[in-house]
DNA sequence: ATGACTGACGGGGTCAGA
C-alpha cells in the first residue's frame, strides 16, 4: 500500500500536473495541502475520471486540505483540529485537517501553520497547533489505531534536514519550539518514516521559488509522514518525488511517499 | 540584502507563503 502527501500550492494552478503525478505514480492514498479553494471548487469530476475518489476540506483563498483514495472513497472522521481539554480552545477555524479510514489505516492528513514571523502571534498560533495536534495523534497511539499523520508539518527536524542551518537560523520551521513540539510527537511513538530509511540527513522536500534554491538545491525537509508502531512495522520504503519540482508550472513542495508491506 | 518568485482574488495591487 502506497500512501503519498503533496503540499500543491493552489489546485487550480496545479491540477494538469497533479493528474499527471497520480498517473505516473499511482499512489494508493494521496494527501494535498494548500488546495487554496473553497469547497464548491474542488475538481472531484477530474479525479473520479482517473479512478481517485475524493474528499476535502476547503476555503477561501489559503490553506485547504484534501484526502484521495484509488478505487475506493476515504471515510471521513474528522474535519478539522478538534476543540481541546483546556479552557478557551475552540475548534480551528483555519481549513488544515481531514482525517479519514482506508483499507484498516487511519490517515490523518495536515497542513501546519508556518509560524513565521516569530516571534508573534502567528508563531504561537503554530505551537498551540502543535499542541492539539499531539493530543489527537495521543488517542490514536492510545486506542492503538493503526495510521499514519502526514503532510506539510512545516518544521525542520533537524540541522541535517536544511541546506543551511545559518541561513535559516531565525525562521518560525526551525525554532527550537517548533521542534520540540515535533520531538514530543516521536517520542509518543510515532516513527518518522524517510528519517528512519535516511538517517544521515540531506534529504529535501521543498526548495523556494525565489534566488534560484531549485538550480543550487537549497532545500529543506518539510513534509513528514509519520507512522503509528502497527504501520512502522509495515514500512518496505519511502521517498521524494523529486524530479517533479523540476517540471514547468511545479509546487514549490515534492511529494513524498510511504510504501506498507500488505 | 527592506531583495528575489508564485498563487488567489480580481481585474490592480495586496496578502500569504516558507
Amino acid at each position: 500500500m502506497k500512501i503519498a502527501s503533496f503540499n500543491i500550492n493552489g489546485i487550480k494552478a496545479r491540477l494538469p500536473r497533479l493528474l499527471e503525478w497520480l498517473d505516473e505514480t499511482q499512489p494508493d492514498v494521496a494527501c494535498l495541502q494548500e488546495i487554496k479553494t473553497q469547497d464548491d471548487g474542488f475538481p472531484a469530476a477530474d479525479f473520479e475520471a482517473i479512478g481517485y475518489h475524493a474528499i476535502w476540506h476547503g476555503q477561501k483563498s489559503f490553506n485547504g486540505v484534501a484526502i484521495l483514495a484509488r478505487g475506493q472513497a476515504p471515510v471521513e472522521m474528522q474535519r478539522g483540529l478538534p476543540e481541546m481539554k483546556w479552557p478557551g480552545d475552540a475548534a480551528d477555524e483555519q481549513a488544515r485537517y481531514l482525517e479519514a479510514e482506508v483499507q484498516g489505516i487511519r490517515i490523518c492528513n495536515l497542513y501546519l501553520p508556518n509560524g513565521n514571523p516569530q516571534p508573534g502571534p502567528k508563531f504561537d498560533y503554530k505551537l498551540a497547533w502543535m499542541q492539539r495536534l499531539r493530543e489527537r495523534c495521543a488517542a490514536h497511539l492510545a486506542a492503538e489505531i493503526p495510521a499514519v499523520v502526514l503532510g506539510d508539518f512545516n518544521v525542520i527536524p533537524t540541522d541535517q534536514d536544511v541546506w543551511s542551518a545559518k541561513a535559516m537560523a531565525d525562521d518560525a520551521l526551525m525554532q527550537p519550539q517548533s521542534r520540540d513540539g515535533y520531538a514530543r510527537l516521536l517520542n509518543d511513538g510515532w516513527t518518522d518514516a524517510i528519517a528512519t530509511l535516511n538517517p544521515r540527513g540531506g534529504v529535501w522536500t521543498y526548495w523556494d521559488y525565489q534566488a534560484g534554491a531549485w538550480q543550487r538545491d537549497h532545500g529543506f525537509r518539510i513534509d513528514h509522514l509519520l507512522l503509528s508502531p502497527a504501520c512502522a512495522d509495515r514500512l518496505v520504503a519511502a521517498g521524494v518525488d523529486k524530479a517533479h519540482r523540476g517540471r514547468e508550472k511545479a509546487s514549490d513542495h515534492a511529494p513524498v511517499w510511504v510504501k506498507l508491506r500488505g
